[in-house]
RNA sequence: CGCGGGGUGGAGCAGCCAGGUAGCUCGUCGGGCUCAUAACCCGAAGGUCGCGGGUUCAAAUCCCGCCCCCGCAA
């Protein structure tokens, strides 16, 4: 098929290859504006941007997607269908009627739970063990569209965003190619979802990274997994930002008197275990101060001169 | 020129502001204690204090330049 294709980040990529392999026709790809990043504030371009580019494709990168303008330029390429994975925008309704067979969107979840733009995380950070992927055909709600296809994939327990993504994003890929072909053949029964088991992937922001040392550490240590790298899981020490690595719950630890969420003691050669909803407790493992690399939690209790301490006072 | 922190034996840190004996918690090696140990006791090895200049009787410490790492912001 003739197709479009609108993503941005390195999620995007492999179901933007997979169509490239499947030989469909890529007509262009849309992605966003190049943004300052990193240190210097030197312009970093989308990693689909990079894919398309190295591969002669056209590239389009518009600061607006509602103005017509976009619309009016995609469809003098006369697509069959749009297909969208994270490109970072809602569509108004003259894209997502530009094509015959509509826009078909990628989700990096099984709808109708966590819609929205953080679905990887927050399936990670609920605890759950299975996830996968939705290709859906595109409306003007947020990410409530008709499901084509998905795909289920299970979530390992050490698993964070940052491992989970690539194998959501090639299994992506997978699936919408086989929801186009399937599309092209008019064999597809579109699936309405179940408003009452939607749940939404809120996109995330800094402050969901600081640990709420009153939470079981269960739930500490899913909220680290689903968050890394960004935005990650945080607390303070002394003023200062001290980024969580690496925890585990531990098993049943010795509840006590004085009982104080963020307090932490020095575990010889293992690491640093924090206190955190009465009576659990969990092990850190790898820490970072701010200004500092990566460290174990056993090294740098080492280099204290205390073995108590609390965080996030 | 976006803001800021840091580079000190193998690891993590203190010392720098108020120049003048290399410190701390570990690790390593040897010995001891112990049924045993990641515990404890005794002892030892190991450092061009990121690099290059400068000031000084004397620089980890003060001044100038450079390299590398990291946090924030985006």
């Amino acid at each position: 098929m003739r197709l479009v294709f609108m993503g941005t980040p390195s999620f995007a990529v492999p179901p933007l290859a997979a169509l490239a392999s499947a030989g469909h026709e890529l007509l262009a790809v849309v992605a966003q504006p190049d943004r300052p990043a990193g240190r210097g504030q030197a312009l970093r371009e989308p990693a689909t941007k990079a894919w398309a580019s190295e591969r002669g494709i056209p590239v389009l990168q518009p600061e607006k997607v509602r103005d017509g303008r976009l619309a009016a330029e995609l469809a003098a390429l006369r697509p069959d269908v749009l297909c969208v994975a994270a490109y970072g925008r809602i569509l108004g309704k003259d894209l997502l009627e530009l094509a015959p067979h509509g826009a078909v969107n990628v989700h990096g979840s099984l709808l109708p739970r966590h819609r929205g733009a953080a679905p990887i995380q927050w399936a990670i950070a609920s605890g759950e063990r299975e996830t996968g992927v939705s290709i859906m055909q595109m409306d003007e709600g947020l990410d409530t569209g008709d499901v084509l296809l998905q795909r289920a994939l299970p979530i390992e327990p050490e698993d964070t965003a940052e491992t989970l993504s690539p194998r959501l994003s090639a299994l992506g890929g997978e699936a919408l190619v086989a929801a186009l072909a399937l599309l092209a053949k008019g064999a597809i029964v579109p699936v309405r979802q179940d408003p009452a088991k939607a749940t939404l992937a809120r996109i995330l922001a800094k402050e969901d990274g600081r640990i709420d040392w009153t939470r079981p550490a269960r739930q500490i240590a899913d909220r680290l997994r689903g968050f890394s790298p960004w935005p990650g899981a945080w607390t303070t020490l002394d003023g200062k930002v001290v980024k969580v690595l690496e925890a585990a719950p531990e098993e049943a630890g010795a509840d006590e008197a004085g009982w104080v969420p963020g307090t932490a003691t020095a575990i010889a050669r293992r690491g640093l275990s924090v206190r955190c909803a009465r009576p659990t407790t969990l092990l850190v493992g790898w820490l970072q101060l701010e200004g500092r690399g990566p460290q174990a939690a056993a090294d740098f209790a080492n280099g204290l001169r205390r073995k108590e301490l609390a965080f996030g006072a």
